[in-house]
DNA sequence: CGAGTTTGCGAACGTTGTTCTCGAACTATA
DNA sequence: TATAGTTCGAGAACAACGTTCGCAAACTCG
């Protein structure tokens, strides 16, 4: 029909009979479904089936499940706290980049969506909005790069910490293999060194680190 | 069956009728299925179709689709020219990365894997080789996440060029909206500021800045 | 009270990943 | 050369999926 993004679509119809649900309740129960299953658990019947319904229902408040996905991401969005800015934009940054971990390991199918969907509603707006606040001054390109890296590098530390968590054997099988035969010293090296490191823990403050570098290398402000 | 990655299974039996196809082949398969037509095109039922066989025949070759897909990965690692290291690991990285940008631009569905998709073979693990080379003297937790962040801001930024080139109306579509209507004029301003710059070429050269900074922001080395 | 419009949803279609099954093709052993 | 053992190829079939169709039900408006 239309392949205008659902936020442009009228949510309810002025005439006719009237929606049982919302669109907010659908994403809701979207949500719970993905937080309890994974993302693939997040199917046009399963959602369905958390709402009670059948699955030719949800068509009447999404086009497909393309749109139940972004629906997903931006309402993550909602989640930040976005304070007012100290006039430090590390600073702000680094806590932004914090709080998107900490959604994102809420929301442990979240790393993974972000990264592939170029999702751009009113929350993913809200916060696009005040990064443009922190990087008052900033030409407009490096703002919205810093925007997009943000997001990459929070999800990708998220994915680390996700796959370390679940113990990921599969990719970590075939690298302990290497490293046992001896065929590549240095992963051999590394691998010993990794073991006894305490992974977790430090990766928060590497984040701030990173975010602290990717500011700096900012062109230089105009303001 | 096994859940051991598919590098660590044998590929041929010794005895019993010998396979007519090699794993090399269905990799090579899926490669030209997907650049023809993208990731979703890698079916079973269509690399079957490029191979001129069933999809029940695949499996004997893969344990299923993920498998595939992880070929596919790991094959566009050997697409890497490793050349010997400089001395400046900077320099060094940089270059890695622009290859990887190319190799990514030649295969636009491989961003979207890489991101996702935690893969870890032969061909991988020869570039994360490579990679502690260069890094040689620094922590191996440090060499590890470098490597990680290459390849997700790589990504990154060619997801961002793949997109741009596609004009991927969907999100863009709303961020239009909401730059028209006013609501947030830090997004109107940033958009009439993105429309009188000209996005593409720049980027490599950032590319190039980001991955020494990256270098800069390591721990101090211990050679 | 009709006329018009929208929703809910059972039923069905096409496609997907995957398994079953069994005849065919090979190696190894004798 | 025969026989046993093993592996491969692939047609048929199944479950699950996203999606469409059609119609009864529920509402607003004049």
């Amino acid at each position: 029909m239309t392949d205008e993004p659902i936020w442009l679509r009228p949510e309810r119809a002025a005439t006719g009979r009237p929606a049982e649900r919302s669109r907010a309740e659908i994403t809701a129960a979207a949500l719970a479904v993905a937080d309890r299953g994974g993302p693939d658990a997040v199917s046009m019947r399963g959602v369905a089936e958390e709402l009670g319904t059948g699955p030719a229902s949800l068509y009447r408040y999404v086009t497909g499940r393309d749109d139940l996905l972004d629906l997903m991401v931006d309402a993550t969005a909602a989640e930040y706290r976005l304070a007012a800015p100290t006039g430090d934009a590390a600073l702000d940054l680094a806590d932004l980049a914090e709080q998107a971990l900490a959604i994102m390991l809420r929301h442990p199918w979240l790393p993974e969506l972000v990264l592939t969907r170029p999702v751009l509603g009113p929350g993913t707006v809200a916060v696009l909005d005040h990064v443009l606040l922190i990087l008052d001054g900033y030409p407009g390109p490096a703002k919205l790069e810093v925007f997009a890296l943000l997001n990459a590098i929070t999800a990708t530390f998220a994915l680390g910490e996700i796959a370390a968590s679940k113990r990921a054997g599969h990719a970590a099988a075939y690298l302990a293999y290497v490293a046992a035969s001896g065929e590549r010293p240095r992963v051999t090296e590394l691998m010993a060194e990794l073991a006894e490191t305490d992974a977790g823990g430090r990766r928060r403050e590497r984040l701030r680190e990173l975010i602290g570098n990717l500011v700096d290398s900012l062109p230089t402000s105009a303001q």
